[in-house]
DNA sequence: ATTGATAATGATATTTTATATCAATAATAC
DNA sequence: GTATTATTGATATAAAATATCATTATCAAT
């Protein structure tokens, strides 16, 4: 995943900001990581590589990457950010298990189409979106 | 809004919890109170009247609200948990205007429908669903 | 109406997540 | 190499929600 990591080092060097060592470490564990991952996952990770990365500069960190458009901020239930990989991967809504937990991704054309006509309809110039829908996973209905 | 209250204290009954005079005046507030409304905005709406009435309290008693179905929490932007009354209101989505944070409540059945199909195709059983479309209202564009 | 069991309350403490502060350090331009 | 200043990590603080707990209030049984 090359060209995300790219993306966010050109932010830094537009924005006047420096390369350091504990950006690429984090931006590089972020992209290896799960999808949906929390800053505090993100942190115990690197962590366990190298403990002298502060849990502020994770969240400071995650914020840049925000920025720059390489990730969205999913609050969702218990109060706790996820934070899900943008860049180059179509997007996607989300089937939320309330009994498990569980994230699934899904896409549907029509209604992507549909959303933006919606908005249009109503004056309103739709930048992006969230479709969660909550309900019952296989395993749990 | 007879009902809605109703709906509440009929909760409350069939759970063998107590009609107390906080959690009257707290639902009736609620129902009077502008859409969208955070539990610190009810609690000094209250407090206002009846300084006799705890923050904790409301926070458990819109939690209360929740139980019974009267209510949505919506999460999103800010970290503070917007309630928003759910009985015997069509289900709508939100358009959000990211410059003011105007919300606007629409609704389309299409998407409804669809929204409903893609959840059953990937073996989900959906119960609701939130939509927020994000972008520039008339006056911000 | 009185009483007994216990749910509810409000004040406060605690938890949880994110952000601000700040002295020390490190990255970059010159 | 040096000066400038962004960044860091530790810690404190903020902000929202929840837990604790002694006191009070509700309500069913009498």
């Amino acid at each position: 995943m090359k060209e995300a990591r790219d993306i966010f080092f050109n932010y830094v060097k537009v924005k006047n900001l420096r390369y350091t060592r504990q950006r690429e470490k984090i931006v590089e564990a972020f992209l290896r990581a799960d999808r949906h991952i929390t800053a505090e996952e993100l942190y115990s990770n690197l962590k366990k590589v190298d403990p002298e990365i502060g849990s502020a500069t994770v969240h400071r960190t995650l914020k840049l990457m925000g920025e720059c458009g390489l990730l969205d901020e999913i609050k969702v239930g218990s109060g706790k950010t996820r934070y899900e990989l943008k860049y180059k991967r179509e997007h996607h809504d989300h089937l939320i298990c309330i009994n498990c937990g569980r994230l699934i991704e899904v896409r549907d054309d029509k209604i992507e189409r549909l959303q933006d006509k919606l908005a249009r309809a109503n004056d309103f110039v739709p930048k992006w979106h969230r479709l969660e829908i909550y309900g019952l996973c296989t395993k749990c209905r």
